[in-house]
DNA sequence: ACATTATAGTTACAAATGAAACTATGTTGT
DNA sequence: ACAACATAGTTTCATTTGTAACTATAATGT
């Protein structure tokens, strides 16, 4: 019968509470000890992969809106964190980068995740993390 | 070292993405034929499942907060999709319950739901869909 | 060259969300 | 009985987020 359905059973909803739980506790890792969210830590993180970006590409690597893109990096640079020159070929755009202090807090973020990331996927076995990366690469990817 | 990180290669970013990318998709699926919200639809299915549930119920089988859930209640009581009686034991609780309506509504939206789950699982084979709702399941549970 | 359309990024406004305070009822300890 | 504390649920207020409008520059077609 179509009038049955468990919610506790529906993948999406699952889905949706492990990544939430995830994110915010990753989230903890630099909030209190570097004042920074989510979207503000993606844009470091993507900036210390791919320097002089646009905030445009920025987008593109992060999946975040260019409002929400906007408003982080206001903050990032009142905060010192990313600076920024003229775009050569284009007056609309700015190259974007971090600033020592920014590259600084980056190394610093950056084991406390992956150790988050670790400490999560101990329950797993290699095998299962393996084909967990595959699963979500196929859904992500169709 | 420590300096490396990509982002799109970390798991629980593309967790985000995957999540957030089918939950909307899903909530498409019910937003434009029956506006509710994610927060309603999950009210709405639980109620099915579990009538005369209180709000401190609800808040345990969706992970839901107390103020969305009695904002939701709030919308769902006025649009007469749910409707509450006195509880037995407890002056202060509400015992929750559809109306014709809200369980006419619930009736509609989940073959709905479900062929959308199913979309979306349809590049997995049986064996992967398992494998998917096993892991989750560990993570979840630890 | 110049009008039209598209794109980069920001701002303004509205809707959604979360934390804390609040009301009302229930429970516990003396 | 009654004071102290706990819980159910709502409301208020501040913050976050998304949508749409906007400015400025670039690209395209005639």
């Amino acid at each position: 019968m179509s009038t049955e359905f468990d919610l506790e059973q529906f993948l999406p909803y699952r889905l949706s509470l492990l990544s939430n739980r995830i994110s915010s506790e990753i989230a903890e890792s630099y909030r209190d000890s570097h004042q920074i969210n989510i979207s503000e830590w993606r844009i470091i993180a993507v900036l210390g992969q791919y320097p002089n970006s646009t905030a445009t590409e920025l987008k593109h690597y992060t999946a975040m809106d260019k409002v929400g893109i906007s408003r982080a990096l206001k903050n990032l640079t009142q905060r010192q964190l990313v600076t920024s020159e003229n775009h050569e070929h284009d007056g609309r755009a700015r190259k974007l980068m971090l600033t020592p202090a920014g590259n600084h807090l980056r190394t610093e973020v950056i084991p406390k995740v992956s150790a988050c990331e670790q400490k999560l996927t101990s329950v797993l076995t290699k095998t299962e993390i393996r084909q967990f990366g595959e699963i979500i690469d196929k859904l992500l990817h169709d």
